[in-house]
DNA sequence: CTGGGGATGGGGCCC
DNA sequence: GGGGCCCCATCCCCA
């Protein structure tokens, strides 16, 4: 969706993927519209060949390759997987029918092994975690780890004990969204030790083989339609516990789909159904995968602003399919996903993704703090905590809630504000920006856009408050807004006027009636007498005006023109 | 909830 | 091209 398109308003609904998903789910359990059956050792599962592929590798590369060969995707289908404990199949798809894994830990290792058959990577992860075993290491028939049975929920399993907290999180929501892309480079999805080979066998692979071209797609789609199912008939890898078969029975009606018009072209990265978004929301840009050198200087030249040369050789990770700028950063990248950690601290055993990690790691025991206050006696081992440290003499609070008008001095504090709950203080209009409110001596004001639309997202949800600017910005055809949400259930109401009152007037008179519709709403009014200077002219937060400002120019841009 | 320190991953520069 | 070093952004944890 873009809503810079003109005469386009977007808006977003947050729970409609719960209920979707649920709806979904009750369908599964009732066997409504259910067209794949899933059988484990006489055990047998109604559930969606759409949600299955969505949620499985191997699932959607088998109908994958049926829809190459123009087999459709319709139709009634069972397949048996007597691989995969009976158990562990149901906890896998009560996984993919509510994004919650629920078995008992003592049933934890008979889910990974059916998380790896299937290709359910983030699963996989999950159990790998709670397991506490590398990648890998799953093969190893011969570790028993018993632990007491007891209920987990994987989605809210907390890793507070591990190091790698947020490094795992990152890697599940990475590879749920990217990793099943990968299928071409990876053509075992079921192997249960395909994982790191993914990472060794990328960083063996030169760089022209990440971008596939479409023979080669084609060739290894052949290779997995004719070899994948017998590496999954033989796990071989120590995978399937009783040895037992991935079995593939076609009983439905053949519906002959001619194949897809672009599959020659047809690149096996982002282009499929992922946003070609980094892991950090930066936009990969419009082309997939820079095929030759002039294309990737192409795509660094769109990716890295930030420093004044571009980087060398930009690579695409075959995991995230992120492209890694830098040359011979894309080894450090892997291991993120590898979770290889062969930097070991002599001192203490802790073991880093990083030697230069471990370098700063080291500082802690050498008492090193290379990065001194000139104003106190204090030290940091970092130099961006000095940096932040730093702003507490200054005083500066360059971060300014756009809501709330909460002032803070780090970029991270203002966002976990804004994702929270903590800003309750609406302050709408205020009076137009002068120039004096760059004053914190960023061009920006402070201001970083949100380069993850996760976190556009969550800007926008940021608090229960509404936040008229974004209709009226979209509504306007401005377009660099982005979607409008109202996050919270009282919001609901306000959410479903805006539709009525947009499938009435439509979205270009909606611009036209935004005074008229926030005051409907009862959201200006009182509120703007307190924010004309809610914090004085020259008060350290008086940086202000970061995303609200920008839209309220569009919005009185609209107004001028409306009173035209 | 906020402030502050630490951890971690990515990119740029350089050798 | 690989890797070291550094800076930066972001996240997590704790007080």
């Amino acid at each position: 969706m873009s809503p810079g398109e003109d005469g386009l308003i977007g808006i977003p609904f947050p729970e409609h993927s719960n209920e979707l998903l649920s709806q979904l789910n009750d369908q599964r359990r009732s066997g409504h519209l259910c067209d794949l059956t899933l059988t484990s050792r006489g055990a047998r599962y109604h559930t969606h060949r759409s949600v299955m592929a969505a949620v499985s590798l191997y699932f959607r590369r088998l109908f994958g390759t049926e829809e190459a060969g123009g087999e459709g995707g319709g139709g009634f289908s069972v397949c048996q997987l007597d691989c995969v404990a009976p158990d562990a199949l149901d906890a896998l798809l009560e996984f993919a029918y509510t994004a919650t894994l629920t078995v008992p830990s003592s049933g934890m290792r008979d889910v990974l092994q059916g998380a790896q058959l299937l290709g359910i990577q983030c699963v996989a992860d999950a159990c790998r975690e709670i397991l506490g075993e590398e990648a890998g290491d799953v093969a190893e028939e011969t570790r028993v780890q018993y632990t007491p049975p007891k209920k987990v929920t994987v989605e809210e399993v907390d890793v507070e004990r591990v190091s790698r907290r947020k490094n795992d999180r990152k890697k599940v929501r990475r590879i749920g969204l990217n990793w099943i892309n990968h299928s071409l480079v990876n053509p075992s999805p079921a192997s249960p030790v395909s994982q790191p080979s993914i990472a060794s066998d990328s960083l063996r692979s030169p760089p022209s083989t990440q971008s596939l071209s479409p023979d080669q797609e084609l060739r290894l789609k052949s290779e997995w339609q004719n070899g994948d199912p017998e590496s999954v008939k033989e796990p071989g890898r120590g995978a399937a516990p009783n040895g037992g078969h991935v079995h593939w029975i076609h009983d439905r009606p053949r519906i002959a789909h001619p194949p897809p018009v672009a599959a020659a072209n047809h690149k096996p990265s982002q282009n499929d159904d992922t946003e070609r978004f980094g892991e950090d929301g930066t936009f990969m840009g419009s082309t997939s995968v820079p095929t030759s050198a002039s294309e990737r200087v192409a795509v660094t030249a769109t990716v890295g602003e930030g420093r004044k040369r571009k980087s060398q050789t930009p690579q695409q990770c075959p995991v995230c399919q992120k492209i890694i700028h830098g040359a011979g950063k894309l080894p450090r990248h892997m291991r993120t996903h590898t979770g290889e950690k062969p930097f070991q601290c002599s001192a203490c055993g802790v073991r880093f993704t990083r030697n230069d990690k471990l370098k700063i790691h080291m500082r802690k025991h050498t008492g090193e703090r290379p990065y001194p206050c000139p104003h106190c006696p204090a030290r940091f081992l970092h130099s961006y905590d000095l940096k932040n440290h730093l702003s507490l003499h200054s005083g500066a609070r360059p971060f300014e809630c756009p809501l709330c008008h909460k002032a803070f001095a780090r970029e991270d504090h203002l966002q976990r504000h804004r994702k929270g709950h903590s800003c309750l203080e609406l302050r709408t209009r205020r009076s137009r920006r002068g120039p004096e409110l760059m004053d914190n001596g960023r061009e920006d004001g402070g201001r970083r856009e949100p380069s993850d639309p996760l976190e556009v997202v969550t800007s926008q949800a940021h608090t229960s408050a509404f936040h008229p600017h974004m209709i009226l910005d979209a509504a306007s055809g401005h377009g660099v807004g982005p979607p409008l949400m109202f996050p919270g259930d009282m919001d609901r109401g306000r959410s479903l006027a805006l539709q009525a009152l947009s499938s009435q007037l439509g979205p270009h008179r909606l611009a036209g009636y935004s005074e008229l519709f926030l005051r409907g709403l009862g959201l200006r009014g009182s509120r703007e007498v307190q924010v004309e200077d809610p914090g004085g002219t020259h008060s350290p937060g008086r940086l202000r005006e970061h995303w609200a400002d920008e839209v309220e120019e569009k919005v009185g841009d609209e107004d001028v023109e409306e009173e035209e």
